[in-house]
DNA sequence: TGTACATCAGTGAACGCGCGTTCACTGATGTAC
DNA sequence: TGTACATCAGTGAACGCGCGTTCACTGATGTAC
C-alpha cells in the first residue's frame, strides 16, 4: 500500500547529510515519503491541526516549494494521509470482525478495534473525528470508507439486538447505531484527553458500553474482548 | 470578500467612532469588554482554537497592545472566558435539575441541559471539551467545576439505578458515570461536526441514550424530556 | 561515435502576511502644595 | 487660587518569526541525430 522506502536515516533530515535528489523516473518516491513524514507528523504532533507545509518539508529533508510538484497543497496532501487511515480503520475493523462468526464477537470485535485503533493513534483520531465529519474529506469517492465503515457497524449490531430483521425498522437501526457510534466517539476523545483524572481501563468501559448498546451480559463481552 | 471592506474601523467598532478612552478609575471596563469580545468570538469562530490577540483587540477597537494591561496574555484571557463558560453550564445542569424532584426527571434534565447547551454554543463546547480535558483549565481551583458538575451527574445516575445503594460500588457509579458522560461528549461533538449527513432530531437520540444507561422505558424519558 | 537538446527532480531566494510582544510615548484627569 | 507633578488608560510603531506561495534557476540524466 504505501510506499515503503529503505531506511536510510528516514526520519529527520540531519545536517551534514544532505538529501540526495531522486534519479530520473524516481519522482514519486519523494511522493511516498511525503505522506509517511505527513502521516507521522499528524500521528505524532499535540495538536495536528497546525501542522504546517514548511513542517512536512523539513521532516523530509526537503525545500518548501518540492511539495507543489506532488500536491497543490498541504490540505491536499493531509486529506491523502486521511483518506489512507480511514482504509486502515475500515479495513481493522473488517478483518476483525470476520475471525468472529458469532453476531454479538462480531459487534465487539468492530468496536473493539475502533476504540483501541483511536486510542493507539490519538492524532490521527483527532484529525480523522476532531473536527469535521469524515464525509467532509471523502467528499467525491463513489464508496466513502465512513458510510462503509458506518453501515458495517450498524448492521453488525441489528444482527445482534434483532436477528430475525422484525422488531425494528431501519431508521431505528440507523438510531441505535448513531448512537453506538457516538458513545465509542466520546469514549475514545476523552479517553485520549483524560490527562490526570482517573479513568478505569479502556477495556472495562468497553466492556459496559457493549452491554448497554447490545443488551448482552457483560461477562459474555469481556470474553469476546480478551480473545481480541 | 473584498480587503477593502475590512476598515481600520474594524469589527464590531464603527470607522466614525473611535474608540474613547476610558475615564480614570474605570479601567476595568476595557476588561469587560475583552471577556465579552473573546466569549463571542470563541463561540463564533469556526475553529475556536485558531483565536488570536489581535481579533480580540480589534473586535474590541483597541490596540493589540492594550491587552497586556489586564491579562499576561491571549490563553489567561481564554482560560477566564472559559471558566465562566464551565460555570454557567454547571449551573444551567443545577437548576435544571432542581426543578425536577425525580430521580428520571433529575438525571434527564441535566443530560439535556449539557446536550441542548452544547449544541447551542458548538464554538465553546469545542473549546472546552474538544482539546484537552477541563481539568487542565481549571488547575488551581480548590473546587473545580468540572468535577463538581461530574459528580452531580454520578449521584444523579446512581439515584435511578440504584435507589437504595445497594447495588453498586462508588467504583461501579463513577463508572457508570463516566460512559454517560462520554456518551454524551461523543453524541454533542458528532451531532456539532455532523455536516451533511442525515441525522434524527437531538431528542430523540438523548432520548434512547438516557434510556440505555438508565433501564428505564423511553417514553417516560421522552415525556420528561418534553417538559424540560 | 560525439554532441546538442529535452526532461526530470527538485533548489534557493524572495514576496507579503498576520502574528505575539516590546517599548517609549501621549493625553486626559486627579492631587499636593 | 494657580501650578507642578503623578497616575491612569491606553496608543503606535517597530521587532523578528514562521508561514504559504511564486519564480527563475540548476544539475543530472536520458534521447535524437
Amino acid at each position: 500500500m504505501a510506499p515503503q522506502e529503505q531506511d536510510q536515516g528516514q526520519g529527520r533530515q540531519e545536517q551534514g547529510a544532505p538529501r540526495r535528489r531522486n534519479p530520473r523516473g524516481q519522482g514519486q518516491v519523494l511522493r511516498g515519503q511525503l505522506i509517511d513524514a505527513a502521516a507521522k507528523l499528524l500521528a505524532t504532533l499535540d495538536q495536528p491541526e497546525t501542522l504546517t507545509l514548511r513542517q512536512v518539508a523539513r521532516e523530509v529533508g526537503v525545500a518548501p516549494a518540492s511539495i507543489y510538484g506532488h500536491f497543490p497543497d498541504l490540505s491536499a496532501l493531509v486529506q491523502h494521509v486521511l483518506r489512507l487511515r480511514y482504509e486502515e480503520l475500515a479495513r481493522l475493523m473488517e478483518q476483525a470482525a470476520q475471525a468472529n462468526p458469532d453476531p454479538l464477537g462480531d459487534v465487539v470485535a468492530r468496536c473493539a478495534a475502533y476504540a483501541r485503533w483511536g486510542v493507539d493513534q490519538p492524532g490521527h483520531y483527532r484529525t480523522l473525528f476532531g473536527g469535521r465529519m469524515p464525509t467532509d474529506l471523502l467528499t467525491g469517492s463513489a464508496h466513502g470508507a465512513g458510510e462503509e465503515l458506518f453501515g458495517a457497524l450498524v448492521a453488525s449490531l441489528a444482527a445482534v439486538t434483532d436477528p430475525d430483521g422484525t422488531r425494528s425498522t431501519p431508521e431505528g437501526q440507523w438510531q441505535a447505531g448513531i448512537l453506538l457510534w457516538t458513545a465509542l466517539h466520546g469514549l475514545v476523545s476523552l479517553y485520549n484527553a483524560h490527562g490526570t483524572m482517573s479513568w478505569p481501563p479502556l477495556d472495562d468501559l468497553l466492556t459496559d458500553l457493549i452491554g448497554l448498546h447490545t443488551g448482552r451480559p457483560a461477562a459474555d463481552i469481556a470474553a469476546l474482548l480478551a480473545a481480541n
